[in-house]
DNA sequence: TTTTGTTGATTGACGAGTCAATAAAAATAC
DNA sequence: GTATTTTTATTGACTCGTCAATCAACAAAA
């Protein structure tokens, strides 16, 4: 039971803040969003702050996992390149819940050290991605031009939160592709 | 008195919000920061949500008041450029606390209209003075270069939250300058 | 019968918002 | 220029609700 439970806390937590927009989700209401009592969540989480922790390392892996998916059918630095882009825009990845999701992270990043560290190593992995796919088209750039490319796709991502209109992924991917052909010096 | 009690209500959540990392501050925590009882604060400002967003309309003047004086100092389309990034990572915008003020405003727009409308004034605001500044370089690319830049602007921004080192005003400026040179079709 | 799963009820803390009461200042009348 | 009324400034104490966390008790496997 406990590993189906977990997991079922797990997807309610990220429903829940994506309904809400906040982490001011109480443990009840992800509770019955899982179909069980709050004592439970309680019982197999131990508190609220390792619930969030635990649906935060959920989303990180998941989004890991696709990355690691699309990287693994790319054979170019250039199809490298955009595995990663469209995996962080995919579908699973690019919707207003789980965008909700990582925004509160980013807010909880700033109380706890654990989210903290777990934000870094997604960043660290995201920027040590693309210069791997980078440094065999623009050499010793590669980092900087990393930092670049990662802070344009945080940026764009985020900026999803507002307005009424459900993220396209099309035009995310499209302006992130644009920007990473003017640091490979082929527009212009 | 009136004026001058709202004002030190608004540094003080500001203030508050930044060492905390959250809106999960007290209606008292605020009161007591600005040298006053919880019950002056309801009282100037009828309650909670009104206060955060005051203090946000606050954080947008002050940073719109900043970008204006800078622009007006620019004579040359690059010039304007320069003026609008170095506006936003200014000592008084790129600090830890206002950081942290930022971050949660993006969080509460995606439950208060009032706030999601704030956030799209500044987008709004940000991408048309890109624009203008970018239409004699690039002419019609204008618009789709002034997203990404913006884009860039909003992403290394927030990500300074992670990390223990305070924010660099001049990495993040240079990075953005070097995107910008990019998008001009100077480098390379 | 021991371990695992499960909950309703309870506790204890905390916090937003209200209110009645008091003090001080400003306006008005005399 | 003083007396009065009205407005503004201010707070301590209180209410009411909410919520995280605990626990004792019960059910169901193992």
């Amino acid at each position: 039971m406990e590993p189906i439970r977990r997991d079922a806390l797990l997807k309610a937590t990220i429903a829940e803040i994506g309904r809400t927009g906040t982490m001011d989700v109480t443990v009840s209401q992800i509770a019955k969003k899982a179909g069980m009592s709050s004592a439970l969540a309680h019982h197999y989480f131990g508190g609220k702050e390792q619930i969030f922790l635990a649906a935060m390392r959920h989303t990180l892996t998941v989004y890991g996992a696709e990355v690691r998916g699309a990287l693994a059918m790319a054979e170019t630095p250039r199809e490298r390149l955009k595995a990663i882009v469209c995996a962080g825009f995919s579908t699973t990845n690019f919707r207003k819940d789980v965008i909700a999701v990582w925004l509160n992270f980013y807010v909880l990043a700033q109380r706890s050290d654990e989210a903290n560290r777990l934000l870094l190593v997604y960043k660290g992995r995201l920027h040590s991605n693309l210069v791997h796919a980078l440094r065999p088209l623009v050499g010793d750039r590669a980092s900087d031009a990393a930092d670049r490319i990662g802070g344009l796709i945080d940026g764009i991502y985020i900026r999803q939160v507002l307005g009424a209109t459900p993220p396209s992924g099309k035009d995310a991917v499209r302006q992130v592709l644009t920007a990473i052909e003017l640091e490979l010096g082929n527009i212009k």
